[in-house]
DNA sequence: TCCGTTGTATTCCTAACAGGAATAGTAGTC
DNA sequence: GACTACTATTCCTGTTAGGAATACAACGGA
C-alpha cells in the first residue's frame, strides 16, 4: 500500500510510507537490532495493529532508512544492527505530530464473504463464523500473551505504558470481535430455524 | 497485498486474489455494471471491510475475469458492461466453501502511533484520539446511511439480508471502536493529571 | 453560443507490499 | 558427525494503492 508519497519534499524532511515509520519506531526501545530481530519484534508487536511488514521489506525499509541516515548500523561479522539516529528520532517525532489522525484499513475476509452469503449455504456461513471465532480466540490469546509480558514496567511513564495501553485496546477489540460474531451467527441461525 | 498466489492450479479453478472475488460478488446483486460503476459500488459497500479497490486496479481485474470467463461484456459505444458468467458464479461459490475463514488484516494509523507514543508529548496524544474518535462518528454516520437504505429487501431470504448483516457488524464495530478511542483518552488524561 | 464545470469511463505509470524461495552460517543434540 | 533448528540476508514475482492523464458526454450560466 501506499499511504504517503514516498516523494522529496522541498524541505528535508521527506515523507515516507507509515511502514518506515513504524520500524523507525520499533528502534526506539533503546536497543540495537538485526533486520531479523526488528522482524520478529514486528511480529511481536506490530503484527495487531499494523500488517506485519514481510521479512524483504524490512531489508529495504531499513537499506533505506540508512541512506536517509535516520538509522546507523554497527557491523559485526555479517550481522548488521541497526538503531535510530538523532535525524530519526526527529523524523518520527515529526511524523507524530504532524500526519492527520488516518483511518483504520480493514481486511476482513470474513464480512467480505458474508456479504455474498447469497452465493452459498448458510451451513457454510455458520462453520465460516465458528471458525472465525475459534481463530478470534487464539489470536487474543497470543496478545494476552504479550500483554501479560509488559506487567511490571506498563506504568505512565515507563518504557511499555504506551504498549500495554495499546494491547489492551487490542484485547478489547477482539472481544468485540467475538462479541459481533456471535451475535451474527445467532441472528443467522434464527433465521435458518424459522 | 497477495493472499492467495493466481497460479493456474491443476484443475481448471484457478485461485485468485481475494478482490478479484470481491468484485466478482459485488456482481452477483443481478445487474450489469461498467468499471467505474463497480468502483462506486466498492466505495459504497466494500470499503468497510475490504479496501476499496483503486480504479486501476478494478479495470485490471475485471481484465482478467474477462480472460477467465468468468464474466462477460456487453460493449455498448465506447462503454463497457459487465455480468457475471455460469462459470463466474460457479467459481465464487467454490471460493465461498473451500476457503479457510482467514484472519482480518488491520492498519490502524492511531494504534500504531500510540504505540510509540513516548516520542511525543501526550497532548499531541490526546489530540490525535479526539480526532479518530470525530472520523469514527462520520463513517458510521455514511455506513449508517448505506444501512438505512437496505431496510425494506433486509429480511431474511430477501437480496439484501446479508448486506444488512454485514452493515450492522460494521455499526457495532465502530461503536466498540469509539468506546475504546475514548477509553484510552480517559486513561491518558487520568496519567497526565496526576 | 461558447465556456467552464461536473460526471462518466478508461488507461498508464510508479512505488509499496506480500510471500516465499534460496542461500548460508551457526548452534545445539542424539 | 550428521541432522535439525535458528539466525541473517537477498532475490524474485505478482498484487495492490494511488494518482495523473485522457476523453467524451451533459448541464448551467454569461
Amino acid at each position: 500500500m501506499r499511504q504517503d508519497p514516498a516523494v522529496a519534499e522541498p524541505d528535508d524532511s521527506p515523507r515516507l510510507p507509515a511502514t518506515s515509520y513504524a520500524l523507525l519506531g520499533l528502534l526506539t526501545f533503546g536497543d540495537e537490532l538485526t533486520g531479523y530481530e526488528l522482524k520478529q519484534r514486528a511480529d511481536m508487536t506490530l503484527r495487531f495493529y499494523w500488517t506485519a511488514p514481510a521479512m524483504s521489506q524490512v531489508y529495504t525499509e531499513v537499506a533505506r532508512l540508512l541512506r536517509l541516515e535516520l538509522v546507523a548500523t554497527t557491523v559485526e561479522g555479517r550481522t548488521t544492527r541497526y538503531r535510530i539516529t538523532d535525524a530519526g528520532q526527529q523524523a518520527l517525532r515529526e511524523w507524530m505530530d504532524t500526519t492527520p489522525a488516518g483511518f483504520p484499513v480493514l481486511k476482513h475476509p470474513v464480512a467480505l464473504r458474508l456479504l455474498m452469503g447469497h452465493v452459498t449455504e448458510v451451513s457454510q456461513l455458520q462453520t465460516m463464523l465458528e471458525e472465525y471465532v475459534a481463530e478470534l480466540a487464539a489470536n487474543r490469546a497470543d496478545l494476552a500473551e504479550v500483554r501479560a509480558s509488559l506487567v511490571g514496567a506498563d506504568a505512565p511513564g515507563q518504557p511499555f505504558y504506551y504498549p500495554s495501553l495499546v494491547a489492551d485496546w487490542g484485547l478489547d477489540y477482539f472481544d468485540g470481535e467475538r462479541d459481533v460474531a456471535r451475535k451474527t451467527l445467532g441472528r443467522l441461525t434464527e433465521a435458518a430455524d424459522q
